[in-house]
DNA sequence: GCGCCGTTGTAAGGCTGCTGTAAGCTGGGC
DNA sequence: GCCCAGCTTACAGCAGCCTTACAACGGCGC
């Protein structure tokens, strides 16, 4: 999972992508209002830790500019300004939580899951598709018990591909997951992932299919022979 | 909108239901553990307020049942438990978020509303025929609740035919649907198209029929057997 | 420091399956 | 019977994807 973590406190931020880090997330730490749009425009995060004091704008401008165009994406408000009525202006423009400075990285990891776990997904648990496991919380797939070694692009697009159950994953997101803002690729290295990624899983049995949508992205599912 | 409030402070209570009233809510209110099971077996709420020190017992039992039995429905914890590992705990059992007494009514209403807009639980985005389901939300058709591979076409045509459910749909009209205004079709496209999706569709076991309604256009409905 | 090995990203070429077209077929209506 | 709308099948073109190979990199043991 990736995270977008807007903090113009270097510091602070450091700390954030260590702790997030230790607790299994990916993050990219961006420093300015004007980084945060153009990376909420081109790139999708699973959530967003947003600063509001910025040196070059507000952040409940961004907040409110990412809701107006509908993006559903958890925003979770961190900001020193903690009266009453900055967190409701903060929550009625459209964060999902508000915490004030300072806080316990703990309850900031226990935050964000709440919001994370938000489509129906169950808590810190793992998601099924035939014999095939993913822990969501150790990233560890298994398949029929038995845990399985992935490398870590593997994992990441299971991961991406299992949290998507049921719906069609495009080329673009898989990268977002994998690159974020890094994300120079000039090659077909996603493809490459899918298809080292379907390798381990057949080889280790696992009765389960990545189905290409030409166009679209990508499908995991149950194996199904066709019954003649 | 209904929402269950369980607390066991009489004076509060009738407060939150006064509160939330005035901001437009229904609100149930129960004070004891017992009662709260009960209604939450039985009855459906748009979310949850949470008190955890309730007479006859734990409210973060009845929080984890919830949640075990995979119950989404939005919880707010109300209480006045507000230690950093109460607040960790209560977020981790499930909570959707957590609010330590005392607090101002205001902030309980934006954060309850910042749960409540949740995309989480739009069921009204998808569209079903007998047992076939087409989520509007990710364009994704599935049968008996499998996913289903279509090219982008087949899934078009079946976007509109859904769509236009009970009505009829002119070839003009899926042309434009698929074509948009570059309209350029020099030959019988839609009718192979059609023709595709009604392969698949059967092929893949879905019990629906796309009738053709000679000079008018097409019709997408449950699949009637005649009963010879 | 050095070699070993698994992982990672790139590149090139082959292949698959979607797409649109066309041609022949079917069946209903007159 | 005849016509016409729609059905079915076949096929070539092509973009997108798959597959393979390879070199660079980093961690690890020695």
């Amino acid at each position: 999972m990736r995270l977008l973590v807007v903090e113009d406190n270097a510091q602070l931020s450091q700390l954030l992508a260590k702790g997030l880090g230790i607790a299994g997330y990916e993050t990219d730490l961006l420093a300015t209002a004007a980084e945060a749009r153009g990376a909420l425009l081109t790139t999708s995060y699973a959530a967003v830790i947003l600063d509001l004091g910025l040196p070059d704008g507000d952040g409940l401008a961004i907040l409110r500019e990412l809701r107006h165009r509908k993006d559903p994406t958890p925003v979770l408000v961190l900001t020193a300004r903690g009266g009453l009525q900055d967190r409701v202006n903060g929550l009625r423009s459209g964060a999902d939580d508000y915490l004030v400075k300072p806080f316990a990285l703990e309850e900031l990891v226990a935050r964000l899951e709440a919001q994370l776990r938000r489509p129906g997904q169950q808590l810190g648990s793992s998601l099924h598709i035939a014999n095939l496991e993913f822990d969501l919380r150790n990233r560890q797939a298994s398949i029929d018990d038995q845990p399985q070694v992935l490398s870590s692009r593997e994992t990441a697009v299971l991961e991406l591909l299992m949290r998507s159950k049921g719906r069609v994953v495009s080329k673009k997101q898989v990268e977002d997951h994998i690159f974020g803002l890094a994300g120079d690729v000039a090659s077909n290295a996603i493809e490459v992932y899918v298809h080292r990624l379907r390798k381990q899983l057949s080889d280790k049995g696992a009765k389960v299919q990545i189905h290409t949508i030409r166009g679209v992205g990508y499908l995991i599912a149950e194996e199904k022979r066709d019954p003649v």
